[in-house]
RNA sequence: GCCUGGGUAGCUCAGUCGGCAGAGCAACGCAUUCGUAAUGCGUAGGUCGUGGGUUCGAUUCCCACCCCAGGCUCCA
C-alpha cells in the first residue's frame, strides 16, 4: 500500500503509511491533538476523523474550540437529541437537525400528533446525557438510493429527502453524500440518521450543551406544510464556553429595550391600544424629540424639503401604487364611507410624495427634488410577529423620496450613502456593512434591463463607499433593488438600519414626469430611503446599544442636583437654574432622604451626571460631580467649568463614560 | 396566522391540591438632616387578563377570547 502524503496548514509535509486516517495523522502530530480532534478538513472538504486519507492531500485537523469544530459538535449534539427523543417517544419521526449560530435544533413529529412541553426538556436532557455517557461511536455508512429508501422506510421525512435528492433537488444535497449516494450515521443498532456528516468520533466527546426551548416550525419552512415540533439547544466546546454564552444571553436580556423602557419610564404598550401600538412617556418623548429635531436639522442641511401627508386615503392611491395588489394582507382592512368608498390607513408614504411631485408641472431644473417626512404608517403585522418597538403596527418612518434624472442617480446615491453613514455615526453607531438586495423571483415588476441597471448602479455606489458588501439575492422589494446599511451594536449583534431603494416603477404607475432641456417629458427616477428605518425601532436599537446609558445629548435627564442636607437645597436649585439657562435638562431632588439613597436612585435611572452640593460647595461656589460609569466622584469642581464641559459633551454627542 | 409557555398590587414575583389574597421595591404620611448605590415607623394599594360554564363556594377546575414572551412563517 502506497504511503499517503499530506500538507498541513502551516505548509509542512508529512508521510504516513497507506490507509492512514485523519485520526492517525493527528496522532502523528501529537497525542494532545489526537485527543482533541473532532474532524478534519481534507482538500477543503470537511470529513470524519475516521475516513482514510487520499495518497496526496492537504489536511487540517478540526479541534473543538474553532468555528468548524463547534459546528461539528453542535451537529452531533443534534443527532443525540434525535436519538434521545426516539428513545423516549418510540415511533417519533425526525426531520432535520442542523447546527446553527450558537447551537442546534432538531425537528420532530411525535406519534399521535403529540407536542413537547417545557417539562419534557428535562427528560430529554437527561436522556441525552445518558447517551453521551454511553460513548456511542458515530459510524458512517453509504448506501444506494434504493437501499437508503428501504433503510429509512419508517421515517417519512427522510424518505422525502432521499426522494427529493433522487429527483435532483440541490437543496437536499446537504443531507446526503451525493446525488446518488445516501450516507447515514449509526450510533447504535437502533438509531441511525441520514446525514452528510461529519460527526465527532463518539457521543462521549459531547456534553457542554443545554436545551433551550420548544418551538413550532413548519416542515421545509413552508407554512402550508405540517408544523413540526422543534427543540433548540446551545452547545459548546467547554463548560466555560457554555457558561460564557449563557452570561451573554443574560447581558442581552439586561439590555432588552422592553425591559429598559419599563424601568426607565420611556414607553409602554397599553393593552387597551392593541398589539404593536406604543405610547411614549415624557422621558421617552424627550429621546424621540431630540432625535427627530437633530434629524430635521441634518435634512435641512442636506437639501431636503419638508412635506406632510394624511394617515388615511382612498383605496385608489394604493391600487395605483400596486401596494394593494402585493401587500393587502399587511394592511389594516379598509373602512367603507360615502357609499362604498374604501379608505385605508397608509402603510407607506411614497404614493403621497409622488402626488406632491405631480401637483404641478416639474422642470429638470428642480431635480433632484428631495421630499422628507416623518410619516406615521400602519401595518397589520401578523399577531405572532410584533415585538417591542422593533416590530410594531404603528410606526413613524423618517421617510424621504428623491426624484432625479437617470444621469443624476449615481451621484445622488453616493451622496445619500455618505449622508446616511454620517447620521448613524452621529448617534454612536460606527461598525457597518452594506447589503445589496436584488430582484425577488416571481414578485418583481419592471423589465430585466431596468433591474440590471438599478442593481449595477447600487453595487457601484456601495463598492465606492469602501464598506464590506454582501449580496442578498432576491431580497429586494417588488419595485426595485435596495442597499441596506447594517450596523453592529455594542454586543456584536447586527441590525438592519437604513434602506436605500431604487424605484423605476412608481413614477411610471403614477405617470410622473418632468420637462427636460429637450422640451420633452421624461420619467424621473425615484429613490426611497429611510435612515432610522422607523423612529421607534431606532430608539429600541439605541437603547440596547447603550444598555440604557444614553449619550448625554439624548438623555431624558442630563443632570440631577442633590443637596447633602436640606439646607443645601437652595444652592442646589441655584445650580440647577444656571444649568437650565444653558438648555440642560436638569432636576433637583430635595434632601428628604439620605444622600446615598438619592444617589442610588439617580444611578439606577442612568442619569449622566449627579451633582452633589454640601457645606464646602455652598461656601466656595463649587460642585461635587458623580459621573455615570465612574466610582470616583470629583469634588470642588467650579460651576463654570462644569457648564463648559456639559456644553462640549452635548455638542459632540459624547457620554460621561467616554474617555 | 401556527407551536410552546405565561398574565396575581405601579414594578419584580410568591401563593392558593376549590374556602377571608402575600412579600420586596415603588407610592403616600410622619419622623430623620445625612458628603457619594437602600434611614426608621406607619398607611394605602387587588373584579388574581376578560367573558362564560361547573360548584354551596372559582384567583384556583373547564371553554372561549384578549394580551405578553420565545420560535416558525411573514416583513412594501
Amino acid at each position: 500500500m502506497a504511503d499517503v502524503e499530506v500538507v498541513l496548514p502551516d505548509g509542512s509535509e508529512r508521510t504516513l503509511p497507506g490507509n492512514s486516517t485523519a485520526h492517525d495523522l493527528a496522532g502523528a502530530i501529537g497525542s494532545r491533538l489526537a485527543k482533541d480532534a473532532l474532524a478534519a478538513v481534507v482538500d477543503g472538504e470537511l470529513t470524519d476523523l475516521s475516513s482514510p486519507l487520499p495518497t496526496k492531500s492537504t489536511v487540517a485537523i478540526v479541534t473543538p474550540a474553532s468555528d468548524l469544530g463547534r459546528e461539528v459538535l453542535r451537529h452531533s449534539t443534534a443527532h443525540v437529541l434525535a436519538q434521545a427523543v426516539t428513545r423516549l417517544w418510540p415511533g417519533a419521526h425526525y426531520a432535520i437537525g442542523p447546527a446553527i449560530r450558537d447551537g442546534f435544533y432538531y425537528d420532530f413529529a411525535l406519534p399521535g400528533d403529540g407536542r413537547f412541553s417545557d417539562d419534557d426538556l428535562d427528560r430529554i436532557d437527561a436522556e441525552m446525557r445518558a447517551i453521551m455517557a454511553e460513548d456511542q461511536p458515530f459510524v458512517r455508512s453509504e448506501y444506494s438510493i434504493a437501499d437508503g429508501l428501504e433503510l429509512f422506510k419508517d421515517q417519512p421525512f427522510k424518505v422525502e429527502i432521499i426522494e427529493a435528492v433522487k429527483a435532483g433537488s440541490e437543496d437536499d444535497l446537504a443531507e446526503v453524500a451525493s446525488a446518488s449516494v445516501v450516507s447515514a450515521y449509526e450510533n447504535t443498532p437502533n438509531f441511525r440518521d441520514l446525514c452528510r456528516g461529519p460527526h465527532v468520533p463518539s457521543t462521549g466527546r459531547l456534553g457542554h450543551f443545554r436545551l433551550m426551548r420548544v418551538a413550532g416550525a413548519y416542515w421545509r419552512g413552508d407554512e402550508k406544510n405540517q408544523q413540526l415540533q422543534r427543540i433548540y439547544g446551545t452547545a459548546w466546546e467547554s463548560k466555560d464556553a457554555l457558561a460564557a454564552h449563557l452570561v451573554q444571553l443574560e447581558e442581552a436580556e439586561r439590555r432588552d429595550h422592553r425591559r429598559l423602557g419599563q424601568e426607565l419610564d420611556l414607553f409602554s404598550f397599553p393593552s387597551e391600544l392593541g398589539p404593536g401600538l406604543a405610547v411614549f412617556h415624557p422621558r421617552g418623548g424627550i429621546i424621540r424629540r431630540v432625535m427627530e429635531e437633530y434629524s430635521r436639522q441634518r435634512h435641512v442641511e442636506g437639501g431636503y424639503e419638508f412635506v406632510y401627508s394624511p394617515h388615511i386615503t382612498k383605496a385608489e392611491l394604493f391600487e395605483t401604487s400596486g401596494h394593494l395588489q402585493w401587500f393587502a394582507d399587511g394592511m389594516y382592512p379598509p373602512m367603507e364611507l360615502d357609499e362604498g368608498q374604501r379608505y385605508y390607513l397608509k402603510p407607506m408614504n411614497c404614493p403621497f410624495h409622488v402626488l406632491i411631485f405631480k401637483a404641478r408641472q416639474r422642470s429638470y431644473r428642480e431635480l433632484p427634488l428631495r421630499m422628507f417626512e416623518f410619516g406615521t404608517v400602519y401595518r397589520y403585522e401578523k399577531s405572532g410577529v410584533v415585538h417591542g418597538l422593533t416590530r410594531v403596527r404603528g410606526m413613524t418612518q423618517d421617510d424621504a423620496h428623491i426624484f432625479c434624472t437617470r444621469e443624476q442617480m449615481g451621484e445622488e446615491l453616493a451622496n445619500l450613502l455618505t449622508f446616511v453613514l454620517g447620521l448613524l455615526r452621529d448617534f454612536g453607531l460606527n461598525d457597518f456593512y452594506l447589503e445589496l438586495s436584488t430582484r425577488p423571483e416571481g414578485k418583481a415588476v419592471g423589465t430585466d434591463a431596468e433591474w440590471s441597471e438599478a442593481e449595477a448602479t447600487l453595487a457601484t455606489v456601495a463598492t465606492a463607499a469602501g464598506l464590506e458588501l454582501v449580496r442578498d439575492e432576491g431580497g429586494g422589494a417588488f419595485y426595485g433593488p435596495k442597499i441596506s446599511v447594517q450596523a453592529r451594536d455594542a454586543i456584536g449583534r447586527t441590525h438592519q438600519m437604513s434602506t436605500i431603494q431604487l424605484d423605476f416603477q412608481l413614477p411610471q404607475r403614477f405617470e410622473a414626469t418632468y420637462v427636460a432641456g429637450d422640451n420633452a417629458r421624461h420619467q424621473p427616477i425615484m429613490i426611497h430611503r429611510a435612515l432610522f428605518g422607523s423612529v421607534e425601532r431606532f430608539i429600541a436599537i439605541l437603547i440596547e446599544h447603550y444598555a440604557g446609558n444614553m449619550p448625554t445629548w439624548l438623555s431624558p435627564e442630563q443632570v440631577r442636583v442633590l443637596g447633602v442636607r436640606d439646607d443645601h437645597d437652595d444652592y442646589a436649585y441655584q445650580v440647577a437654574a444656571a444649568l437650565k439657562g444653558d438648555g440642560v435638562r436638569v432636576a433637583v431632588e430635595p434632601a428628604n432622604e439620605p444622600l446615598g439613597a438619592r444617589i442610588r436612585k439617580a444611578k439606577l435611572e442612568k442619569i449622566p451626571y449627579i451633582v452633589v452640593v454640601g457645606d464646602d460647595d455652598v461656601k466656595l461656589g463649587t460642585l461635587g460631580i458623580n459621573a455615570r460609569g465612574s466610582n470616583d466622584p470629583e469634588r470642588g469642581v467650579q460651576l463654570a467649568a462644569f457648564r463648559l464641559r456639559l456644553r462640549d459633551e452635548i455638542a459632540s454627542h459624547g457620554s460621561p463614560e467616554a474617555p
